[in-house]
DNA sequence: GCTCTTTTGTAAATCCAACTACCTAAGTTC
DNA sequence: GAACTTAGGTAGTTGGATTTACAAAAGAGC
């Protein structure tokens, strides 16, 4: 990673970063991966072990000596405080250093009453949830908000649909209470980085992630990290306009915008617009399993009018992967269909050689999971590990 | 930049980055900056002054005591080598560690007879250009191509319109004449790099690079750094379609793509259609002098469906500043208007608040100069620095 | 011209980190 | 169960880099 490549010696975090990937598994691992000589290894080790981060596993099979002492990622070392907050419902975890949930909540909050109320309750809910779990584990936090969010500072800049969030510094008041790292993006980035770090990282560098449900948005992971743009406000694809969109006016203003014509919202007015009686979703799905032509034809169209935007994100971006997620597109496989059909036709031939269109692995649970792996990459970062001290210097 | 954040002491590299970016103009001054004591400082200025990259300057003025001994970048410690390839005309030319150039030559090379004649006589130009100037000068050498190229081995992976290119890893045969580190990237990539760190670099982090030209094609700059994609194949804007194109048939085989309605090609066609006698973009240079309506709406027309797609790319993207390069862009005001007209009506609010729509700055010096930048950036990075030895530990 | 200030250089001392060397532990193999 | 093999720990030594302490250079101010 960070290596300066010539013949400096392996750090604490490149330790911890040989251990948690499975390069390494036992001291004598590291020192033949490493170079480091015996002395050196357990030094670090046992600062990792201190730290919480690293365990003794049971003794490995002997290959003919004494059997090495297997050393494991520490996933039990910590605890992250998770939060997804969406427009009509919020998740809400406590998740162990390895993203696995430890336990979890979905709440109904109405995000409108603003951070000064919400942010309490979540805070309330994730001291409820750690119960018996110590304060002092608690190694982080992350959320993932629907608005426009500047990382660096965790500042929302722009909310999609909580006006009352506008330019928000979220951290500072996560850490008055719990004085711990807290990271802040919008959610479809942690989403996108929940599927690439999650289902992708080993194969891939650059994913195209895109969210559909009500609305449409996409996630950019380009080179491994998450593409924001200058304000933060990459991925914005959902007023894109397609060619044969029929000329639907937009609530932004404009015609034939991705979101008014693939959108849910606009599945079930089309849908209704043909005469089908489809209050939500769930009646789509129904309709869709009982085989209905019209629904079905509803729905590939979606997805080649949504094809369109993807082909030209395709184009301009060249990812290894376009994943499909967001209740719409994990339920209706015609509208992945439709997706791949015209990305396959309108993508320049290099671009789709070996691209593939998938729908989403982690479903539901990818705004958790991109939460959690947001902290913990940061957190297990080897550069964090290296600029962090073992232990106080002084006890005062 | 890659420093442990901690208390870990600056490295020689760092030092460097200090004095070429100005913050630091002596001993005294990188002292305080970096907390380091004098005998270090010392020791690392002295280290980049034995390697030709430092150089004292006149004492600077007295600010009560001794006068310091200023120091700075020594832009003449070396050369690089550099050469941008494109179909109609080759520029190659030797630059300074700071890319400015110190000799050129621009020549018509039909680059269709392949790298074994092609790559032979730049290096036969090269050996021209540096003249009396040390072989052992040259530090690195540079070079965009008019192809896909996997960038870390500078493989070319699919070549526009050069066949004989394709599959090439052209730092080999470089190096084997200039044992330096050689660098190839796509030649918009290139430009686009350059555009960046020439004139943007300071202020912005996210740029989009539009060539237009014969073709049209795309360079993207993300978080300071140059967006491949999977394959190397990211910024493929040529052939995503437009709506209106009035179904112009692309030799991609799709129709209404933005390269087969926007292009200088394009351009051209439809002005012959309407009647003008146009051989060359010199002479609707000159019907645009004249005033001549027809020509300007052809050519305002192209810039607002070129709009469309920036439009597209700067919702997905969010760049701070859209450059507009390659012959047509620089020379047709009305193509920028144009562009400039759509994407403030099609793209987000939010991604256009602070957009800035421009033309290149940097012209047809942009390849050279971002092949150098490309190369310098490279070699002068702190961790290539700290990862050189001084000098060599034995000779043998 | 003398003193003060600021900058830079040099040498001895110190500190930190890693290594070598030696030792113990705990299996397998015969 | 004796010898061999591999893993892991400990202590003194070594090596490199940095710092402190001491000097010297070079101009400003009086």
């Amino acid at each position: 990673m960070s290596r300066r490549s010539g013949s400096a010696p392996a750090t604490t975090g490149e330790v911890l970063h040989l251990i948690r990937t499975g390069e390494a598994a036992t001291r004598a691992d590291i020192g033949r991966l490493t170079g480091l000589s015996r002395p050196a290894v357990a030094l670090r080790v046992a600062d990792l072990m201190d730290r919480g981060l690293v365990a003794e596993d049971t003794a490995g099979p002997s290959t003919g000596g004494r059997p090495p002492v297997r050393l494991a990622f520490n996933a039990a070392g910590g605890t992250v405080l998770v939060a997804s907050l969406g427009a009509s419902r919020t998740q809400i975890a406590v998740c162990d250093l390895s993203g696995a949930q430890l336990a979890r909540t979905d709440l109904e909050i109405d995000v409108e009453r603003g951070p000064g109320v919400v942010l309490p309750l979540i805070m309330d809910v994730w001291a409820d949830l750690l119960g018996d779990r110590p304060a002092a584990g608690v190694r982080g936090a992350g959320l993932g908000v629907p608005a426009t969010v500047e990382f660096a500072a965790g500042r929302t800049e722009s909310a999609r649909v909580m006006a009352s969030w506008t330019g928000v510094a979220i951290p500072p008041l996560v850490a008055a209470r719990y004085p711990v790292p807290v990271f802040v993006d919008n959610d479809v980035n942690v989403i996108a980085m929940g599927e690439h770090r999650a289902a992708y990282a080993r194969e891939v560098r650059d994913l195209l992630f895109v969210k559909v449900s009500t609305r449409i948005g996409a996630g950019v992971v380009a080179g491994g990290e998450v593409l924001r743009g200058a304000l933060g406000a990459a991925g914005e694809i959902g007023h894109i306009p397609v060619r044969d969109g029929g000329g639907v006016l937009c609530r932004c203003g404009n015609v034939d915008c991705v979101d008014s014509v693939a959108s849910g919202t606009a599945i079930l007015r089309d849908l209704r617009a043909a005469g089908r009686q489809v209050a939500t979703l769930a009646d789509v799905v129904t309709l869709v399993r009982a085989g209905d032509a019209e629904t079905m034809a509803v729905v590939r169209r979606a997805g080649r009018l949504l094809g369109e935007v993807v082909a030209s994100a395709v184009n301009l971006l060249n990812p290894a992967v376009v994943v499909l997620g967001g209740d719409v597109a994990e339920r209706f496989q015609p509208l992945v269909s439709g997706v791949r059909e015209v990305v396959h036709r309108r993508s320049t031939a290099l671009s789709t050689r070996s691209l593939r269109i998938e729908r989403s692995r982690l479903g539901e649970d990818a705004g958790i999971i991109g939460c959690a792996l947001m902290v913990t990459d940061h957190i297990l970062a080897p550069d964090t590990i290296d600029a962090t001290p073992a232990r106080e210097p002084a006890h005062h």
